[in-house]
DNA sequence: TTGTAAGCGTTATCAA
DNA sequence: TTGATAACGCTTACAA
């Protein structure tokens, strides 16, 4: 099955006696071929293990079909439930995805930004995040999927964290929680997160009440476990907790067990993000999904209208978020 | 910042007053241009922002520089660490990195690897089991990182699990554990795993045993639960257990808790690869690391050696593992 | 419906 | 040390 030098088109159309222009025809299932010649054409390709270089196709062709998505870091999950939708909008629609963290290939080009407009991409996802220092020329369509900071001319597609926040009330206040908690971080999905909580709690009839806690720094474990902490020890009256993402609620959770309190019968805990982790029966995490499938949905479908038209002006777009109800809530 | 069309080697050539040959000797840092001459170019590409064609280099050049990477599933973190490797060892020696898992570009390419034919990359990694249908050429270099299921002429690079087994079985029996027992699944890793525990079992001075609980299917959460409980309901004299991985200790542990036994008062329990899920201090799980990115090193290193040399024969190389002791175990 | 020929943006081979 | 010029493998008018 392996030869030496892989085939060309050439290869192809001396073995099925035509012109290397049909071939092509072929390759890009024109119908004005006629079936015959068509025949020895696949024929030819099956036979020699053609494979047309995406190199040549790309310089050949007018597009690349090529679409670059930047994320900040695999270890992020949540990027892979993005790639389902972003496939679903994009390959399909025939159009390649290449991936690359912000490490992936550093050395070689200078960002990731960088090797895709070397690979002369039609369009850029930013997954999360933006770097605030990605030198993306203005004539490249962009779209910003899960983060806030918006780029200048890019489309974002985005979890509603207001929305999430106020779930979160509804669900807590909903289990006769009165007393209630915050554990977040400094960042703006965070604020939207507490902002959203704080709103329904405010405006809900029975006189309940939000104690917060934000930490400096990384969203992390331990932040989570700091957090939590401060909280309890300012507010013992709190009977519920809810934490700015999972990771953080992981922290909360660990501190509850070191302090003795159980979950949930002490304590209840949510996190945001919904994510594996948060699913495992041995964590079982009430948590926020933000629907990452769907932001890549609206994300690619974004992407492919502002490549069809760049003059498209950017537009924002925020997903409704789903709450997943799990053994780490309860009543009161 | 951005301009219509991309610069090519022409603007540049232009601009810079000289031919495009010259252009892209500078581009490949040959010595033999003046230093005036250089400059007058560089100035050129910085003020043009011009960036190479990738299509066009690797079409007209002799080797395309890069490499694809085939993980199974992006849902699988230890990639993750295993890129790390693999960007030491192949990515600063200028190779380009392309990953994509099973389903990336499916509809445009029948598998990753047909995909990484058609960009004709000068090797292959395969990250993890490899899928027992790709075809790839014989005149590929691939290495195995990972996997054991080893591919024709294929080099491999993996943790050396039957040691990982025997280290299990060392720190348990340290602890004064002599009932062991195994939570497994079906697979090569699994087994070799649990012949490591076992050999060393059977050689201790102490007269220790080990009960065996290998589950069909997968080796998920779910799977480690129902193993675990069928050990104890068939040996409850059994004080600590070694799961065939960390999802499946995670398993473990949840029916543990929903027995009302204690970890690790009551049962000392441990897994395998030392995932981010063992790491963190909610769960602590005592844990083997697989080390991966030595593995990704390795295997880097192992496939430079190949395209260099592609008549080299197929070596199989061990990683040796690293026990990494947390909560989840205690003497006895 | 099919073939011819001119690019696409580089590298590589010669000469100069 | 530099510059023409021919590949590289494909697409795409334009002809036939």
């Amino acid at each position: 099955m392996g030869a030496g030098k892989p085939a060309t088109i050439y290869d192809v159309a001396a073995r099925a006696g035509v012109s290397k222009s049909l071939v092509s025809l072929v390759l890009q299932r024109s119908p004005r071929v006629s079936q015959q010649r068509r025949d020895a054409v696949l024929k030819a390709i099956q036979e020699l293990d053609y494979r047309p270089s995406t190199a040549a196709v790309s310089l050949a062709g007018t597009r690349s079909r090529t679409i670059g998505v930047v994320l900040d870091d695999f270890r992020n999950q949540w990027f892979v439930d993005l790639l389902t939708g972003l496939r679903e909008a994009l390959q399909d629609q025939g159009h390649r995805l290449v991936v690359a963290d912000r490490f992936l290939n550093t050395g070689l080009d200078a960002s990731p930004v960088e090797g895709f407009l070397s690979m002369r991409v039609e369009g850029i996802v930013i997954a999360g995040e933006p770097d605030t220092d990605l030198a993306i020329p203005a004539s490249m369509p962009v779209v910003v999927a899960g983060g806030r900071a918006a780029l200048p001319r890019a489309d974002t597609v985005a979890n509603d964290d207001r929305a999430g926040g106020r779930m979160a009330a509804d669900h807590l206040l909903t289990l006769g929680h009165t007393r209630l908690g915050f554990v977040g971080a400094r960042s703006a999905a965070s604020d939207e997160r507490r902002a959203g909580l704080e709103a329904r709690v405010v405006s809900a009839p029975s006189g309940a009440s939000v104690a917060v806690s934000v930490q400096p720094g990384e969203p992390t474990e331990e932040a989570g476990s700091r957090g939590l902490g401060q909280l309890l020890d300012e507010h013992p009256e709190v009977t519920a907790v809810f934490a700015a993402n999972d990771v953080m609620a992981l922290g909360a959770l660990s501190e509850l067990a070191a302090r003795g309190l159980r979950v949930p019968e002490d304590v209840s805990v949510m996190g945001y993000d919904d994510t594996p982790l948060a699913a495992t029966r041995y964590v079982g995490l009430t948590s926020i999904d933000d629907r990452s499938v769907e932001i890549g949905r609206g994300a690619g479908e974004r992407l492919l209208a502002r490549i069809a038209d760049p003059a498209l002006p950017a537009t924002e777009v925020l997903v409704e978020p789903r709450l997943v109800a799990r053994r780490t809530t309860a009543a009161r």
